[in-house]
DNA sequence: TGCCCAAATTGGTCATACCAAAAGTGGTCC
DNA sequence: GGACCACTTTTGGTATGACCAATTTGGGCA
């Protein structure tokens, strides 16, 4: 339970870190508490004892320890830096959580997608109140497009996200944008999206996309929400399928 | 433009400073980003410039930074640290965004609000789905008792807002709550629920208990939703009025 | 004019030192 | 024996100074 931080400390390679030693740091010591390492509560090894396990110096220790206090996962106040519940922390970690063992947790990504979902839904109802004329055409010409030279499900996947993407932009809630950026940034550091793209066939791609035009043509939130959310149901029960069964059991529930 | 960073500073009072130097730094400068005085690519001061500017040491800025980088207002690269679009940033600075001017941006309320019910939706039909009966019963009894001895407007949010916790913990999705730990410490920390205390009268309130009270009783989902989604329409209208009129007209799009 | 190389700048990191606040320790008093 | 209090140690907060590597900058050369 020492030092041996990554692998970086190859002895031949003169490779440079490429990042700082502080997110190293701060990288070791989020697993070791995502992993339950810690009680709540307990207190975290002093600045100067992890400089010195981690062999480096106090300063690289005091920005991890800031990175994770912002992630609200430890307090930080002269006399130690504390443990406090993953429950309670900042949407930040599920990505690290994601990343805990080889396979994400299958409910996690569930509850990924149902949230993902539900704000996507916003989006397009938002788009569709504010959307012009113009973009009314514009998405709708696109979605044509996508439907009649609907070919490989990877290609669509990229178009698809460069659609929603449009939608976001439309809808214009900068709330939802916010959480956006952090739950794919979660996400996409992690690679997960990748063994989705070939999970669904065409058919509820061809549902969404015309579902979507109808919805958008007739100026109709109800039907844009609804192509949305039951794509992404059938994308929810394909994802957890899959990772279930690749799953060992653990249903880690945090 | 210089340091006087806070008010921090005064001479007599031997009042310690509770906060970090580092965190000060990081308000200060944050407030300076959000507000435009940087352009996007644009280069910050150096850690150095930084630190003689706040009469500080380099750690203390580079700590705060750091702080901002996480926030992905910035990147920071040997050469300097650069200006990112707010745009592309996380959703810890919504608090800092709604304490830029002394009343809260309306629209940026209303977006805040519109999102929370949303998310608050989702909870409630997971919960509806997700409670034993034992809970069905303790979440009616406690509606009722709510409805009854409904007294004053202020008391009322208390429970309510203890209520809605429940129905977020029987729902039981970690993502929701992340994402609403994240919302709520970006609002609570500025005070703006206070003001909406006692905006609403007792009508939206009943219905919403009255709507709840069904929705729960007959494990009917949409219910709960529909009662939820008029109560926050209601309460975004309220809200935004009261926000727009005192705002003078400064709609600062982002 | 455009390319290239050297100098200055900048972030990344460490070591050391000092302070104030908290935590831990032990003794005293009831 | 237990509660309270003063003292010592530990711990975070901060500053200074120094060195390295990578970038940026600016000037000189072709």
């Amino acid at each position: 339970m020492n030092d041996l931080s990554t692998s970086m400390n190859e002895p031949f390679s003169g490779r440079v870190a490429n990042t700082t030693r502080s997110a190293e740091i701060a990288k070791v010591l989020l697993v070791e508490i995502l992993r339950g390492q810690f009680r709540v509560g307990e207190r975290l090894p002093s600045e100067r004892d992890l400089a010195a396990r981690f062999q480096s110096g106090r300063g690289a220790v005091r920005e991890a320890l800031s990175q994770i206090e912002q992630l609200r996962l430890i307090v930080i106040n002269p006399g130690g830096a504390r443990i406090k519940s993953v429950r309670d922390s900042s949407i930040a970690v599920l990505g690290p959580l994601l990343a805990l063992d080889e396979n994400p947790n299958a409910m996690l990504v569930d509850q990924f997608l149902e949230t993902f979902s539900v704000l996507t839904q916003l989006s397009g109802r938002r788009a569709i109140v504010a959307m012009s004329v113009d973009q009314q055409h514009a998405l709708t010409k696109r979605l044509e497009v996508m439907i009649t030279s609907f070919t490989s499900s990877a290609l669509i996947h990229d178009e698809l996200h460069a659609f929603l993407e449009s939608l976001g932009e439309i809808s214009n809630n900068l709330v939802v944008r916010l959480i956006g950026n952090d739950l794919k940034t979660q996400l996409f550091e992690r690679m997960i999206f990748e063994r989705r793209k070939n999970d669904l066939d065409k058919g509820p791609h061809l549902r969404l996309l015309k579902g979507m035009k109808d919805g958008i043509e007739k100026r109709n939130g109800d039907l844009l929400s609804k192509a949305l959310e039951e794509y992404f149901e059938e994308l929810r029960v394909g994802v957890f399928q899959l990772l279930d069964s690749e799953g060992d059991g653990k249903s880690k529930l945090l």
